[in-house]
DNA sequence: TGCGAATATTCTTTAATAGGCATATGAATC
DNA sequence: GATTCATATGCCTATTAAAGAATATTCGCA
């Protein structure tokens, strides 16, 4: 993928704060609402935005959908990333996610991304 | 600045393209236009948005303009400045301009990166 | 002071984008 | 089969952005 295209995925806070949350992981949509505290459809549609693009991918496990980090990345796609996670530690915005996500992360292992449990994702 | 700003200011091929040029030193308007091959306004509008998101610094040299990469970036700018340099050199449009860029070279040499003498930049 | 060269700005049109609301889909459960 | 939960999509609006044409500015020089 043109590098521009990566960027025009990373000019948008809320792909940010996707996209660097699933640096840790893949989760479901409603794990992102809680994360980001952002509503529902906007969560989808910049999920969907990513999955066209090939920077994400979902499967579904019952009622929920998965997203992960595309598998096999192209090299200026991880370098971009790897640079995207590099800079979210100065931010304050990246960091209450990560928090968040923390705080989520027993719920998370005892149900697994998707709620369906630890071992089907 | 933050991530998303810098993100915005990258997302553009014209922007990247310049950006990527000034990372091998400062250059002029009308040398921009010799090495990407687009319009004076095109050029010009674009460094006069970077130079208002500060990525830029610009000085007038006689008739001419000469823009350079901001003295003191912050050190998120930098490293999406590296990643740049990194992921251009996969993308031919790049690797284009560095191309005729260097093909300049003897003239910036004689003239300056302004066309106004080798010393006086 | 008037002209030409390099660059900037204004204006307009066109296209893309995000966001929200309402609704649709799809799987699970009763 | 109806309901419910999780998620996706369609439609609308408001905002933003890019590009080009024409014009303005700024400087150097005759």
């Amino acid at each position: 993928m043109e590098l521009v295209k990566i960027h025009e995925c990373l000019c948008d806070r809320t792909r940010l704060r996707l996209l660097h949350v699933l640096l840790q992981g893949p989760l479901c949509v409603c794990h992102f609402q809680d994360v980001l505290r952002e509503p529902q459809v906007k969560i989808s549609k910049h999920l969907a935005y990513l999955r066209t693009r090939g920077l994400v991918t979902c499967s579904r496990e019952g009622n929920w959908m998965v997203y992960r980090l595309e598998a096999k990345p192209t090299s200026v796609l991880r370098a971009n990333l790897a640079c995207l996670q590099d800079c979210a530690r100065e931010e304050p915005v990246f960091r209450r996610d990560l928090a968040r996500l923390h705080r989520l992360a027993p719920v998370i292992a005892s149900t697994g991304p998707c709620g369906c449990g630890p071992a089907a994702c």
